[in-house]
DNA sequence: CTTGACCTGCCAGTTACTGGAAGCTTTATA
DNA sequence: TATAAAGCTTCCAGTAACTGGCAGGTCAAG
Protein backbone atom coordinates (compact mmCIF):
# COMPACT_ATOMS: atom_id res chain seq x y z
CA UNK A 1 0.00 0.00 0.00
CA UNK A 2 0.58 3.70 -0.71
CA UNK A 3 2.37 5.89 2.37
CA UNK A 4 -0.81 7.41 2.67
CA UNK A 5 -2.58 4.27 3.23
CA UNK A 6 0.51 3.42 5.81
CA UNK A 7 0.11 6.61 7.09
CA UNK A 8 -3.86 6.31 7.75
CA UNK A 9 -3.52 2.96 9.48
CA UNK A 10 -0.80 3.66 11.91
CA UNK A 11 -1.71 7.04 12.65
CA UNK A 12 1.56 8.81 11.86
CA UNK A 13 2.14 11.68 9.28
CA UNK A 14 3.38 10.47 5.67
CA UNK A 15 6.03 13.14 6.07
CA UNK A 16 7.40 11.12 9.32
CA UNK A 17 6.74 8.00 7.94
CA UNK A 18 9.24 8.92 4.76
CA UNK A 19 11.58 10.17 7.34
CA UNK A 20 12.06 6.81 8.93
CA UNK A 21 12.35 5.13 5.74
CA UNK A 22 15.06 8.11 5.32
CA UNK A 23 16.86 7.20 8.51
CA UNK A 24 16.57 3.47 7.98
CA UNK A 25 14.02 2.92 10.46
CA UNK A 26 11.26 1.25 8.65
CA UNK A 27 12.46 0.43 5.45
CA UNK A 28 9.04 -0.29 3.13
CA UNK A 29 9.19 -2.21 -0.11
CA UNK A 30 9.59 0.03 -3.62
CA UNK A 31 7.22 -0.91 -6.41
CA UNK A 32 8.27 -0.64 -9.96
CA UNK A 33 7.33 3.49 -10.19
CA UNK A 34 9.66 3.65 -7.13
CA UNK A 35 6.94 4.38 -4.87
CA UNK A 36 6.70 3.14 -1.32
CA UNK A 37 5.07 -0.35 -0.87
CA UNK A 38 4.22 -0.79 2.87
CA UNK A 39 2.59 -3.96 3.98
CA UNK A 40 0.77 -5.40 7.36
CA UNK A 41 4.11 -5.90 8.76
CA UNK A 42 5.63 -2.83 8.05
CA UNK A 43 2.58 -0.76 8.96
CA UNK A 44 2.68 -2.36 12.16
CA UNK A 45 6.04 -1.28 12.81
CA UNK A 46 4.92 2.14 12.36
CA UNK A 47 2.08 1.82 14.83
CA UNK A 48 4.60 0.50 17.27
CA UNK A 49 6.75 3.26 16.73
CA UNK A 50 3.79 5.64 17.20
CA UNK A 51 3.30 4.41 20.46
CA UNK A 52 7.17 4.34 21.68
CA UNK A 53 7.24 7.54 20.47
CA UNK A 54 4.39 8.73 22.22
CA UNK A 55 5.71 7.25 25.48
CA UNK A 56 8.30 9.70 25.25
CA UNK A 57 11.26 6.75 23.48
CA UNK A 58 13.97 8.34 21.63
CA UNK A 59 14.51 7.67 17.94
CA UNK A 60 17.77 5.97 19.08
CA UNK A 61 15.44 3.66 21.78
CA UNK A 62 13.11 3.09 19.17
CA UNK A 63 15.18 1.27 17.23
CA UNK A 64 16.51 -0.73 19.80
CA UNK A 65 13.03 -1.63 20.84
CA UNK A 66 12.27 -2.09 17.31
CA UNK A 67 15.10 -4.86 16.90
CA UNK A 68 13.84 -6.88 20.47
CA UNK A 69 11.03 -6.39 18.55
CA UNK A 70 11.98 -8.32 15.82
CA UNK A 71 13.93 -10.83 17.54
CA UNK A 72 11.83 -13.63 18.69
CA UNK A 73 14.81 -15.18 20.69
CA UNK A 74 14.85 -12.16 22.72
CA UNK A 75 15.08 -11.93 26.60
CA UNK A 76 12.21 -10.16 28.31
CA UNK A 77 14.75 -8.01 30.63
CA UNK A 78 16.59 -6.70 27.70
CA UNK A 79 13.33 -4.71 26.59
CA UNK A 80 12.43 -4.25 30.26
CA UNK A 81 15.99 -2.79 31.50
CA UNK A 82 15.10 -0.02 28.76
CA UNK A 83 12.20 1.09 29.54
CA UNK A 84 13.57 1.18 33.42
CA UNK A 85 16.03 3.16 32.21
CA UNK A 86 14.13 5.54 30.40
CA UNK A 87 11.48 6.00 33.47
CA UNK A 88 14.17 6.75 35.76
CA UNK A 89 14.72 9.01 33.07
CA UNK A 90 10.65 10.93 32.96
CA UNK A 91 11.23 10.87 36.60
CA UNK A 92 14.09 13.37 36.68
CA UNK A 93 12.57 15.23 33.97
CA UNK A 94 9.33 15.49 36.28
CA UNK A 95 11.13 16.18 39.32
CA UNK A 96 12.86 19.05 37.46
CA UNK A 97 9.58 20.29 36.10
CA UNK A 98 8.06 20.30 39.51
CA UNK A 99 10.29 22.78 41.30
CA UNK A 100 10.63 24.98 37.86
CA UNK A 101 6.45 24.90 38.50
CA UNK A 102 6.65 25.61 42.17
CA UNK A 103 9.19 28.39 41.61
CA UNK A 104 7.23 30.08 38.53
CA UNK A 105 3.62 29.78 40.80
CA UNK A 106 5.41 31.66 43.63
CA UNK A 107 6.79 34.60 41.51
CA UNK A 108 3.22 34.58 39.75
CA UNK A 109 1.82 34.34 43.05
CA UNK A 110 3.70 37.26 44.36
CA UNK A 111 3.02 39.93 41.97
CA UNK A 112 0.24 42.25 41.63
CA UNK A 113 0.28 42.65 38.09
CA UNK A 114 -1.75 45.76 38.02
CA UNK A 115 -0.16 48.86 36.13
CA UNK A 116 2.30 50.46 38.21
CA UNK A 117 6.26 48.67 37.38
CA UNK A 118 7.49 47.33 40.86
CA UNK A 119 7.44 43.36 39.34
CA UNK A 120 8.62 40.91 42.04
CA UNK A 121 9.17 38.65 38.46
CA UNK A 122 11.75 40.62 37.05
CA UNK A 123 13.48 41.14 40.21
CA UNK A 124 14.04 37.82 41.19
CA UNK A 125 14.96 37.02 37.13
CA UNK A 126 17.56 39.91 37.98
CA UNK A 127 18.95 39.16 40.95
CA UNK A 128 22.27 37.30 41.30
CA UNK B 1 35.73 42.57 30.26
CA UNK B 2 35.79 40.18 27.58
CA UNK B 3 33.40 37.41 26.78
CA UNK B 4 35.20 35.13 29.25
CA UNK B 5 35.00 37.38 32.35
CA UNK B 6 31.33 38.16 30.89
CA UNK B 7 31.25 34.15 31.43
CA UNK B 8 32.45 33.88 34.90
CA UNK B 9 30.24 36.34 36.54
CA UNK B 10 26.66 35.42 34.62
CA UNK B 11 27.42 31.79 34.98
CA UNK B 12 26.54 31.32 31.20
CA UNK B 13 28.89 29.54 28.48
CA UNK B 14 31.22 32.28 26.42
CA UNK B 15 29.70 30.25 23.78
CA UNK B 16 26.48 31.04 24.69
CA UNK B 17 26.81 34.31 24.99
CA UNK B 18 28.67 34.77 21.60
CA UNK B 19 25.08 33.27 20.23
CA UNK B 20 22.81 35.40 22.47
CA UNK B 21 24.63 38.30 20.58
CA UNK B 22 24.45 36.89 17.34
CA UNK B 23 21.04 36.62 17.66
CA UNK B 24 20.75 40.06 19.05
CA UNK B 25 19.99 39.22 22.64
CA UNK B 26 22.29 40.94 24.14
CA UNK B 27 24.65 43.01 22.14
CA UNK B 28 27.82 44.26 24.02
CA UNK B 29 30.25 47.12 22.98
CA UNK B 30 33.14 46.26 21.02
CA UNK B 31 36.42 47.23 21.25
CA UNK B 32 38.85 48.61 18.86
CA UNK B 33 40.66 45.53 18.11
CA UNK B 34 36.74 43.56 17.77
CA UNK B 35 36.42 41.87 20.81
CA UNK B 36 33.33 42.36 22.82
CA UNK B 37 33.18 44.46 25.74
CA UNK B 38 30.62 43.58 28.60
CA UNK B 39 30.39 45.79 31.61
CA UNK B 40 27.87 45.64 34.58
CA UNK B 41 24.82 46.31 32.41
CA UNK B 42 25.23 43.61 30.06
CA UNK B 43 26.52 41.06 32.41
CA UNK B 44 23.33 42.09 34.72
CA UNK B 45 20.79 41.17 31.71
CA UNK B 46 23.30 37.89 31.01
CA UNK B 47 22.48 36.91 34.73
CA UNK B 48 18.59 37.75 34.32
CA UNK B 49 18.80 35.51 30.65
CA UNK B 50 20.35 32.32 32.55
CA UNK B 51 17.49 32.43 35.27
CA UNK B 52 15.10 33.20 32.94
CA UNK B 53 16.11 30.25 30.61
CA UNK B 54 16.44 28.24 33.67
CA UNK B 55 12.62 28.75 34.63
CA UNK B 56 11.67 27.15 31.18
CA UNK B 57 11.30 30.83 29.18
CA UNK B 58 11.80 30.57 25.33
CA UNK B 59 14.30 32.67 23.94
CA UNK B 60 11.13 34.51 22.73
CA UNK B 61 9.88 35.01 26.00
CA UNK B 62 13.55 36.09 27.14
CA UNK B 63 13.04 38.63 24.44
CA UNK B 64 9.70 40.11 25.69
CA UNK B 65 11.17 39.64 29.41
CA UNK B 66 14.08 41.90 28.60
CA UNK B 67 12.30 44.71 26.82
CA UNK B 68 9.99 44.72 29.36
CA UNK B 69 13.36 44.43 32.10
CA UNK B 70 14.98 47.57 30.10
CA UNK B 71 11.48 49.51 30.15
CA UNK B 72 11.25 51.72 33.85
CA UNK B 73 7.64 52.69 33.25
CA UNK B 74 5.97 48.97 32.28
CA UNK B 75 2.91 47.66 34.06
CA UNK B 76 3.76 44.20 36.33
CA UNK B 77 0.92 43.06 34.88
CA UNK B 78 2.67 42.47 30.99
CA UNK B 79 5.49 40.70 32.97
CA UNK B 80 3.06 38.73 34.80
CA UNK B 81 0.41 37.90 31.99
CA UNK B 82 3.85 36.56 30.46
CA UNK B 83 4.57 34.43 33.16
CA UNK B 84 0.91 33.14 33.66
CA UNK B 85 1.02 31.68 30.08
CA UNK B 86 4.24 30.06 30.76
CA UNK B 87 3.06 28.53 33.75
CA UNK B 88 0.12 27.13 31.78
CA UNK B 89 2.50 25.36 29.44
CA UNK B 90 4.01 24.12 32.53
CA UNK B 91 0.95 22.56 33.68
CA UNK B 92 0.32 21.12 30.78
CA UNK B 93 3.47 19.49 30.10
CA UNK B 94 3.77 18.29 33.49
CA UNK B 95 0.37 16.60 33.08
CA UNK B 96 1.34 15.03 30.04
CA UNK B 97 4.64 13.57 31.60
CA UNK B 98 2.33 12.23 34.66
CA UNK B 99 0.68 10.26 32.73
CA UNK B 100 3.37 8.99 30.41
CA UNK B 101 5.17 8.18 33.41
CA UNK B 102 2.03 5.85 35.13
CA UNK B 103 1.77 3.95 31.44
CA UNK B 104 5.24 3.18 31.58
CA UNK B 105 6.09 2.35 35.04
CA UNK B 106 2.54 -0.20 34.70
CA UNK B 107 4.29 -1.40 31.60
CA UNK B 108 7.76 -2.29 33.69
CA UNK B 109 5.92 -3.71 36.34
CA UNK B 110 4.17 -5.93 34.82
CA UNK B 111 7.20 -7.37 32.72
CA UNK B 112 9.15 -10.40 34.43
CA UNK B 113 11.93 -9.48 32.83
CA UNK B 114 13.84 -12.44 32.47
CA UNK B 115 15.46 -14.31 29.73
CA UNK B 116 11.80 -15.48 27.83
CA UNK B 117 10.71 -13.85 25.10
CA UNK B 118 6.70 -12.82 26.37
CA UNK B 119 7.39 -9.36 26.67
CA UNK B 120 4.08 -7.25 28.16
CA UNK B 121 5.93 -4.19 26.89
CA UNK B 122 6.66 -5.42 23.57
CA UNK B 123 3.06 -6.43 23.72
CA UNK B 124 1.50 -2.91 24.49
CA UNK B 125 3.63 -0.75 22.44
CA UNK B 126 2.38 -3.51 18.93
CA UNK B 127 -1.06 -3.29 19.93
CA UNK B 128 -3.69 -0.95 17.96
C1' DC C 1 -6.65 14.22 -22.90
C1' DT C 2 -6.56 16.87 -19.25
C1' DT C 3 -7.20 17.75 -14.44
C1' DG C 4 -6.26 16.85 -9.86
C1' DA C 5 -4.56 14.02 -6.44
C1' DC C 6 -0.70 11.35 -5.26
C1' DC C 7 3.95 10.18 -5.28
C1' DT C 8 9.16 11.09 -5.50
C1' DG C 9 13.55 13.41 -3.76
C1' DC C 10 15.74 17.34 -1.95
C1' DC C 11 16.65 21.53 0.57
C1' DA C 12 15.61 24.68 4.22
C1' DG C 13 13.80 25.81 8.72
C1' DT C 14 12.73 24.77 13.50
C1' DT C 15 15.16 25.38 19.02
C1' DA C 16 18.94 26.72 21.51
C1' DC C 17 22.83 25.93 21.52
C1' DT C 18 27.68 23.26 21.00
C1' DG C 19 32.04 21.79 18.77
C1' DG C 20 35.60 22.70 15.80
C1' DA C 21 38.61 25.03 12.42
C1' DA C 22 41.29 28.96 10.58
C1' DG C 23 43.20 33.01 11.72
C1' DC C 24 44.18 37.39 14.42
C1' DT C 25 45.70 39.54 19.13
C1' DT C 26 47.45 39.62 23.54
C1' DT C 27 50.19 37.92 27.24
C1' DA C 28 53.78 35.25 29.40
C1' DT C 29 58.08 33.17 29.26
C1' DA C 30 62.99 32.12 27.69
C1' DT D 1 63.08 40.14 21.37
C1' DA D 2 61.36 35.87 19.73
C1' DT D 3 58.14 32.64 20.39
C1' DA D 4 54.65 29.95 22.33
C1' DA D 5 50.37 29.66 24.71
C1' DA D 6 46.08 31.48 25.64
C1' DG D 7 42.18 34.01 24.24
C1' DC D 8 39.62 36.37 20.89
C1' DT D 9 37.19 36.57 16.24
C1' DT D 10 33.97 34.57 12.47
C1' DC D 11 31.94 30.91 10.17
C1' DC D 12 30.35 26.18 9.24
C1' DA D 13 28.37 21.95 10.72
C1' DG D 14 25.84 19.08 13.80
C1' DT D 15 22.35 18.04 17.33
C1' DA D 16 16.66 15.71 17.65
C1' DA D 17 12.93 14.72 15.20
C1' DC D 18 10.59 16.18 12.34
C1' DT D 19 7.84 19.77 9.11
C1' DG D 20 7.02 22.71 5.04
C1' DG D 21 7.62 23.61 0.46
C1' DC D 22 9.13 23.00 -4.29
C1' DA D 23 9.88 20.85 -8.88
C1' DG D 24 8.79 17.16 -11.33
C1' DG D 25 7.03 12.22 -12.27
C1' DT D 26 2.66 9.08 -12.01
C1' DC D 27 -1.91 7.58 -11.83
C1' DA D 28 -7.15 7.37 -11.84
C1' DA D 29 -11.33 9.70 -13.32
C1' DG D 30 -14.22 12.24 -16.40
Amino acid sequence: MNVRDAAALSGLPAKTIRYYDDIGLVVPDRRANGYRDYNDQTVQKLAFLKRARQLGFSIDNCRQLLSLYEDKGRASGDVKSLAEKHLIEVDKRLEELQQLRATLSHLVHSCRGDDRPDCPILADLSKD
